[in-house]
RNA sequence: GCCCGAGUAGCUCAGUUGGUCAGAGCAGCCGCCUUGUAAGCGGCAGGCCGUCGGUUCGACUCCGACCUCGGGCUCCA
């Protein structure tokens, strides 16, 4: 009878302790430090409370509010302190889920009678949960039959749906005959499997709660809507306001905001919700844009093509758009007696035609169309968001018509020169995604999917980047790969994608002459690298802040003369500039000159250059490059254009 | 499409309980200033308070509908 057990601890080393410790006192037991960053433990491979007992010979380790899956049990435990405020609060409210998520956590509530939170209703509910947590009221955790769980649940049907295993919670579990929970004493209990934090004083307090919203009950739109509130908790004061410092410089780079403020593109309400136009600056940019892709992809052996707005309904019912795609697109004009017109939401069609309008030859194979081509999608109205998701746009959209035996070859060497071309634009960190067959919505047979599939996979896994798959995720006609970048501040976007398709080829009766003098269907591959020109627009102007590299910006140097008259020397300046291929202009001295820099510096060029005295008598510029700590003085013009030429190479 | 919130000058925002509340800064225009690296000074002009209805003696203010925007949910071929 040994009145010690011996647990194993993570570096291999083992400690002795009185029988019947638990993990915090193990971590107690290590160091005080320890203890008091200790959120859970993790018992023989399983994540469990601090307060759970040991047992000789188990394997421990202590997770703390620096790990990851410590932040993410703080954030659940605050999740029940919002739930239990909520029930306190809101006389006949009932809860559904409330787990963690990135950055934060969040719970769904509704309310009695069809109520729904205010503003207000944050801060009261903020206030009771900071009541909460200073009464540390501990999370004891049972295991009780389902039976009871009814019982003490009854007047809540979203957790009862959860009991009877119909809904899903991704943080209780569903069992045969019982139900996992965690009491907050004296009042508040939910279904959970935790862990959890030892007491609601323990780790938590360092929360904000961020946004009311609505979100259908199951995620299905047909259900309730529930009302969602969503916070952010963090283990620290300091990390806490970390976060909100980060999301405010993340506004600041909203291409919205930026697009404003920089005078590059406006949704003038005359138009309509989701169109866009570009003003000259945002016009500028996005022509260079489209220029350097126009000179890549003609390298590419890629052939430019054009192609009109509308079509014959035909058109959409050869390819499936009608069948598959139709609330996504435009209703039908009605013209010459009847003939149905659409706006288009894809140019593959088009594509098909031209491929069609003669005979095609093996010879002529791999064939690639380009289009910078503009489409037109019905997005749902609560779904447009600048010119990320709009209403329409220009894909620089590109088919190629390949032998079923170039396949591989021709998807890999696509994938090298999206990689290339997005690398051009100055992405350089990625990943792909493989979308697999959606669950429903598809055509053709599962043979011709698996296959498809296979050979993405295959090109994907030999690009050597990291692959992810995204089940379901695929266009109705065939699978896809797409390139994920991740921007200046980390966050992921979907650039280019890679489509397979064995379909519309079928649909269309595309064919070739092989070298065996007979007919074959070739395969399509579709492939947009922007995938909409206004919304890459938006993810490079993200991207870089609004400071566009030199070879984008709209206007690459602004000469600003000290007094009026070193105007005439000034102008001399922008016109060389200008007659050496740089976009260049002139700001007169009518105010002092820390004033025309400010602004210079608020339009975010990359070049100021002063003109005074000195460089009037010695042909000089002075340089103020943005970003740099102090402007130089006395540079020569000539040199001064050498380092944009430099700058700007092969661009 | 659904839930919540918001629309006041080109932009960012103030506007107390319905009645001197049509306001500020920046931007713009006109003067003055003549300037060496992130805001010189003065003046002028600029708004049917998103649109349409309603309540009221009276509406930027209260109510309704619609439009647009923002945050979510669903969706994103």
């Amino acid at each position: 009878m040994s009145a010690t057990i011996t647990v194993r601890l993570p570096d291999g080393s083992e400690r002795s302790l009185p029988e019947g410790s638990t993990a915090g006192d193990l971590a107690a037991a290590i160091g005080s430090r320890l203890a008091k960053a200790a959120v859970i433990a993790e018992i023989d491979g399983v994540e469990r409370d601090l307060v759970t007992p040991l047992a000789d010979g188990q394997t421990v380790a202590i997770i703390t509010d620096t790990a990851d899956r410590g932040l993410y049990t703080i954030r659940h435990s605050t999740a029940h302190v919002l739930a239990q405020a909520v029930l306190d609060l809101f006389e006949g409210s009932t809860f559904g889920i409330g787990p963690p998520i990135q950055d934060g956590f969040y719970y769904d509530f509704q309310l009695a009678n069809g109520g729904t939170f205010t503003p207000d209703d944050l801060e009261r509910i903020d206030a009771r949960m900071r009541e909460i947590i200073a009464e540390r009221q501990p999370f004891i955790r049972d295991d009780i039959p389902n039976e009871r769980a009814r019982e003490i649940f009854k007047d809540h049907p979203f957790k009862l749906e959860i009991i009877d295993g119909e809904a899903d919670d991704p943080t209780s579990v569903t069992e045969p005959g019982f139900a996992r929970t965690y009491e907050n004493p004296p009042k508040f209990i939910d279904l959970c499997r935790g862990p959890h934090v030892p007491d609601t004083g323990n780790h938590l307090g360092h929360f904000k709660l961020m946004r009311v919203a609505g979100a259908y009950w199951r995620g299905d739109e047909k259900k309730p809507m529930l009302q969602r509130i969503y916070g952010t908790a963090w283990a620290s004061k300091k990390e806490l306001e970390e976060h909100l410092h980060r999301l405010e410089e993340a506004e600041k780079r909203d291409h919205r905001r930026l697009g404003r403020e920089l005078d590059l593109f406006s949704f003038p309400d005359e138009i309509g919700s989701g169109l866009a136009v570009f003003h000259p600056k945002g016009g500028l940019v996005r022509r260079l844009m489209e220029d350097y892709s126009r000179r890549e992809h003609e390298a590419g052996g890629y052939e430019f093509v054009y192609s009109p707005h509308i079509t014959k309904a035909g058109l959409f019912e050869t390819s499936g758009h009608l069948d598959w795609y139709a609330d996504g697109m435009y209703p039908p004009m009605e013209l010459d007696e009847g003939q149905a017109y659409y706006l288009k939401p894809m140019n593959c069609p088009f594509h098909c035609l031209i491929y069609k309008s003669q005979q095609r030859s093996y010879r002529d194979l791999p064939l690639r169309l380009f289009e910078f081509g503009t489409v037109y999608r019905y997005e749902k109205s609560g779904v447009v968001h600048g010119l990320t998701r709009a209403r329409g746009f220009s894909q620089d959209d590109a088919h190629i018509f390949t032998t079923k035996e170039q396949m591989g070859e021709e998807l890999a060497s696509i994938l090298r020169f999206v990689l290339d071309l997005l690398r051009g634009y100055g992405l350089d960190d990625f990943y792909l995604e493989l979308s697999t067959k959606p669950e429903e919505k598809y055509v053709g047979s599962d043979a011709d999917w698996d296959e498809a599939t296979e050979v993405l996979r295959s090109v994907g896994e030999a690009a050597g980047l990291d692959l992810v798959l995204d089940p379901g995720g695929g266009a109705f006609y065939g699978p896809k790969i797409s390139v994920q970048a991740r921007d200046a501040i980390g966050r992921t976007w979907q650039m280019s994608t890679v489509q397979l398709d064995f379909q519309t080829p079928q649909r269309f009766e595309l064919e070739y002459v092989g070298a065996d003098n007979q007919r074959h269907q070739p395969i399509m591959i579709h492939r947009a690298l922007f995938g909409s020109v206004e919304r890459f627009f938006a993810v490079l102007l993200e991207h870089y802040a609004g400071a566009f590299p030199t070879w984008l910006a709209p206007v690459q140097a602004r000469v600003l003369p000290v007094r009026d008259d070193h105007d005439a020397y000034a102008q001399s300046v922008v016109d060389q500039l200008k007659a050496a291929g740089y976009r260049a202009d002139m700001v007169e001295a009518t105010e002092p000159l820390g004033g025309r820099i400010r602004k210079a510096k608020m339009e975010k060029l990359p070049y100021v250059l002063v003109v005074g005295d000195d460089d009037v008598e010695a042909t000089s510029v002075g340089v103020n490059e943005r970003g740099s700590e102090r402007p130089e003085r006395g540079v020569p013009v000539q040199d001064f254009i050498g380092r944009l030429a430099a700058e700007t190479a092969g661009r």
